[in-house]
DNA sequence: TATTAGACACGACAAAAGTCGTATACAAAA
DNA sequence: TTTTGTATACGACTTTTGTCGTGTCTAATA
């Protein structure tokens, strides 16, 4: 399973003058961090270190104080939140550009959540005192964390309505839209490798068994065909159909 | 049931001498808000206006414009989002002193939930544009609302986690738990007139008889004691093995 | 090529949640 | 006091979700 080594420390020499640069190019490409002053990105950039995690590598715990705020340069990174018997349910799935691990920051808490690493990941981390130095120096960084985390609320507010509201199979056939990519016409999920149905059920809050279930379905109903690296979207309108049920 | 009719505004003098205290003697009372310089005290005591709501009504839609923050003074409010079958799951419940609507208005969303008052409510409502400019302003007000919305991230994860991985009456055990007050040295959770088993059952995201049916089960364990107006916490020991659960 | 581990299929079953119809109790209003 | 509406009780039933055991397939590895 997932093991808890220590990163690699890629660079820490922050006076690297490549580092400075790529970092400032990360963060241009942020939602609502894309026009920070340059010299905002300067200072953040100076704080910085890149660190590199292999697959089923853990970031952070759930529970361990938040010194620490992440800024995803590649790889996919899930951030999920485990029950005592030891279920799992995906908080969030996060990819190249997005931030995460600011909330306990600063709120000051423990990471609500665990974060792991799907893939080989390259994140940036800055300390937590830095970054709220800085947030409180600098109003134009908190108003970017002020809409990244209402943003963030968004999210879960919808995420608590699926799983409240709505079937395994709605939650099912919404998840796979948002996610799906048009290629030759027809709309397709790519399955990568870290793709499996347990890691599918998770991000559902479901089981396997389950899901396995409702994919079915939906197979043997033509709205869908799943394939070995891919499932594709036969009938998008029908999905939609499902997915509000 | 609920019905939409305009609040009537109590006052909307800003120059009221009165109005101004009132509301700094609030501000004092927030979360996050308590330790404000005086003069964005005075700043957002002049933009608010004083609203009253009776039980029942609507505060705001669930999908409209999020053009303003409110501030609860007295009364109970609840945020809920509505699934498109009617069914109803509760986002939050809000007492005085508590902010809300400011999520929305600092994503430029829409609000992404109702908000009902349970109870006669007085509100102060601050028009979205002139909380935006002076947070942008101010980086003391910045850094609370950031703390404020850290918060209520946090509450959404705990929330995802409790309605994904646990049963209802685990859920029950908890809320009961965490709204109990010592009276004469026994646990007790006092209903309101609006804590009706239907009430409680948004509030976990169920349904009534599921409710009911979970509340007996625990009475007649012996854990607890339904009355008229309370419920008595027979045995907290007891109901926190089973919120775990 | 043989072995092995992980991913998935499938059917049987159990438990939890949700639905429905009807009955009762109580409080507010007439 | 009578009436009426709302809150709650209760049992029967359905659906959804979760669990378990077993078996197959495939890709990686010896």
């Amino acid at each position: 399973m997932s093991s808890r080594n220590k990163s690699t420390p890629v660079s820490s020499l922050n006076s690297d003058p490549g580092h400075l640069t790529r970092l400032k190019t990360l963060l241009a490409k942020i939602r609502h961090f894309e026009n920070l002053p340059s010299d905002i990105r300067e200072e953040i950039a100076v704080a910085a270190t890149l660190r590199h995690f292999d697959a089923g590598q853990i970031i952070y715990l759930e529970g361990e104080p938040a010194d620490a705020v992440y800024l995803l340069e590649s790889g996919w990174v899930k951030a999920v939140r485990m029950s005592r018997e030891g279920r799992e349910q995906a908080l969030l799935f996060l990819r190249d550009g997005e931030v995460f691990g600011d909330v306990a920051a600063f709120t000051g808490t423990a990471y609500p959540g665990t974060a792991i690493a799907l893939e080989p990941v390259d994140v940036w981390v800055i300390p937590a005192k830095n970054l709220l130095d800085l947030t409180a120096q600098h109003s134009e960084l908190a108003m970017a964390f002020i809409r990244h985390m209402g943003e963030r609320v968004l999210y879960y507010v919808g995420l608590v309505e699926d799983i409240a509201l709505r079937s395994v199979e709605a939650r099912l056939a919404n998840t796979l839209l948002r996610n799906a990519e048009q290629h030759d016409g027809i709309l397709i999920v790519p399955r990568r490798s870290w793709t499996t149905f347990d890691e599918m059920a998770v991000r559902l809050g479901t089981v396997r068994d389950v899901l396995s279930r409702a994919l079915h379905n939906l197979e043997r109903e033509k709205l869908l065909e799943v394939g070995r690296h891919e499932i594709i979207l036969l009938d998008p309108t029908g999905l939609e159909k499902r997915g509000s049920l």
